[in-house]
DNA sequence: CTGTTAGCGCATTCAG
DNA sequence: CTGAATGCGCTAACAG
């Protein structure tokens, strides 16, 4: 802390050559045409090597108006979906020498502080996973003209590049799945209605059920919450009725487990008298008995092309606001197939 | 990106006043006498509030010597136990207003760019989650001079405060726990015993045996990777003896599980057969059946109590380096008790 | 090729 | 109380 940090003055000193010689051996690029000879370069290189100079990334800010700073908004760090996604952000952030800013704030409240951190650590670029923004928020975010890729995101905005999901496609796979294994009653657990993914889904389910044929009861959906706490008793409404969905599917893995562990509990044979799918391929997925169908969202691959779009923005794209759609998978496990091998319980 | 970014000059022009009273009004503190006459301060607090003023982290930085910067160094994003820590770290360094900038680059170039970032960002402090520290990466940590805390490393070096948790001690609770349950012959699957956490947990372990009165037998013991893909071939390996064990304390939640998958399929009843007992409560470990046995390790409480040190050090403290030891849970669940209820399978 | 100079945006002396 | 002047560490335009 004593110890003053080693400045390029310092090393200008101890080389016997200018501050600016020193800014310029360092930052030499070989595309560009030599500013200082190879000879100076070197020694410079050495001393600086040798007391363990590097830059200020402060100051290179303040003068080249870049900070090579992302910031990274993330909903809530404890959803596995997003994790693979962070994770992906941050490993390609690193690969192009830009570091990650994260952001986990929620509420409005701290939305406004995230937002104005943008602003004030003057990031290149940010990325926010699934935020829906309000009025105010996207008012804030144009003001600061910052290239933005939003991964997951229902809405798409001027100049914010998107990626997302085609939630859509993947649940009527999943229908059609379900249909062809024989199922006939399928019903739904929704995510809350008020967010565009548990719409896509439930669109998804509805037009499958349209193109396998089957038909669609307001008996057989339920409205859920995407968090813990409330599909087990949802699925145990369900199995209440004369004539009882066979196969649910749920608009995300959580719920589903929860649904499949309290039908078990209630001794439904799981996927005998019910075949259940959920959404995410949470690690939770493979663990529980039968193994949950579900949908594998591409997080890593969203991270990936979600760094394309604003590496490109930052390289100095300037064009419309572009969306990405990536394809989900359905992967199929014993929670939806009538497979001895697969339900040992 | 056209548009000039707004100053300070900007508002004090606007406003008619010097550059420095904008400083002044934006920087007012009530603990020091006043610069600004509050009449004026409110004239430039509103216009900076119209023109959606803030100002430049980076020219702050460079003029204070404090980023409002910390480091955060994560292993894997993927291990679920550090996102807890992760996101009280998170929460509290906002809620002290510092940022947050997540590394999570592995391998021994990845160190060395990690640490590089470190200074060149001149980050005010670094948290390190379960990062072993060689020779290299510690002289050049000394050399920042930089506030340090490591959560769940292994050793302790100068100046560098650290957050543990006692593995030892909840290890050896849980082999009372079992012992009380009436289980004999307990057998562990380590870690590689390479790691510290790994020894420490099988130091409990012994340590459990030893106050329990128990045998300790080398054919009850594996050692794991404490990956995937391991323990259940390791589980199987020890079911195979003329004495198998009735027992299995394992190093992590991940080996317990695949154990205890694994003897689910060959036939094995836990908990009757065999108990199963694990580390680190995952998700998975109360969704498999039976709900799996396991220690909490206090992620979240490790994050504040690290965030603790790192503010009194960010805040002068210039004293000894401190390790603060925290108790891990003993949670008890299906997988270890003999109780109908707990075993729907 | 090299060194000198001038800011970047701000906090902080030092005079008024 | 206020404003002019200085400098943080660096890059970039400029002159030698």
């Amino acid at each position: 802390m004593i110890k003053r940090i080693i400045t390029a003055k310092d090393i200008a000193a101890r080389v016997g050559v200018s501050q600016a010689s020193v800014s310029y051996a360092l930052s030499h690029r070989l595309d560009k045409r030599a500013l200082i000879s190879s000879e100076t370069r070197l020694k410079i290189l050495q001393v600086a090597e040798e007391v363990g100079y590097f830059p200020n990334a402060q100051a290179q800010a303040i003068r080249t108006g870049k900070t090579g700073l992302l910031a990274l908004w993330v909903p809530n760090f404890t959803n596995s979906v997003y994790l693979r996604t962070m994770r992906g952000i941050q490993e390609v952030a690193s690969e192009h020498g830009l570091d990650v800013l994260v952001y986990g704030g929620t509420g409005i409240r701290g939305m406004e502080a995230v937002l104005r951190s943008f602003g004030q650590r003057r990031v290149d670029g940010a990325i926010m996973i699934a935020r829906p923004l309000d009025q105010t928020a996207q008012q804030l975010l144009a003001q600061l003209e910052l290239p933005i890729v939003t991964i997951g995101g229902s809405m798409t905005y001027p100049n914010i590049d998107s990626v997302r999901t085609h939630n859509a496609k993947a649940f009527e796979q999943m229908v059609l799945h379900l249909a062809a294994q024989g199922y006939q009653r399928i019903g739904h657990i929704s995510g809350p209605l008020t967010t565009a993914t548990a719409q896509e889904r439930l669109q998804g389910y509805r037009r499958g059920l349209t193109v396998a044929g089957l038909p669609y009861k307001k008996n057989w959906m339920r409205q859920g919450t995407y968090k813990s706490g409330c599909a087990a008793g949802l699925a145990l409404e369900l199995i209440c009725q004369k004539t009882p969905p066979d196969a649910l599917v749920i608009a995300n893995d959580l719920m589903a487990i929860e649904a499949l562990l309290g039908l078990h509990d209630a001794a439904w044979r799981i996927p005998q008298d019910m075949a259940i799918a959920g959404c995410d391929d949470i690690p939770e997925a493979e663990v529980v008995r039968p193994r949950l169908t579900t949908i594998r969202r591409p997080g890593l691959r969203a991270a990936q092309v979600a760094m394309k779009l604003l590496l490109e923005r930052l390289a100095g794209y300037r064009g419309e606001s572009r969306t990405v759609w990536l394809d989900a998978e359905v992967v199929i496990r014993g929670s939806t197939i009538q497979d001895a091998q697969n339900h040992t319980t």
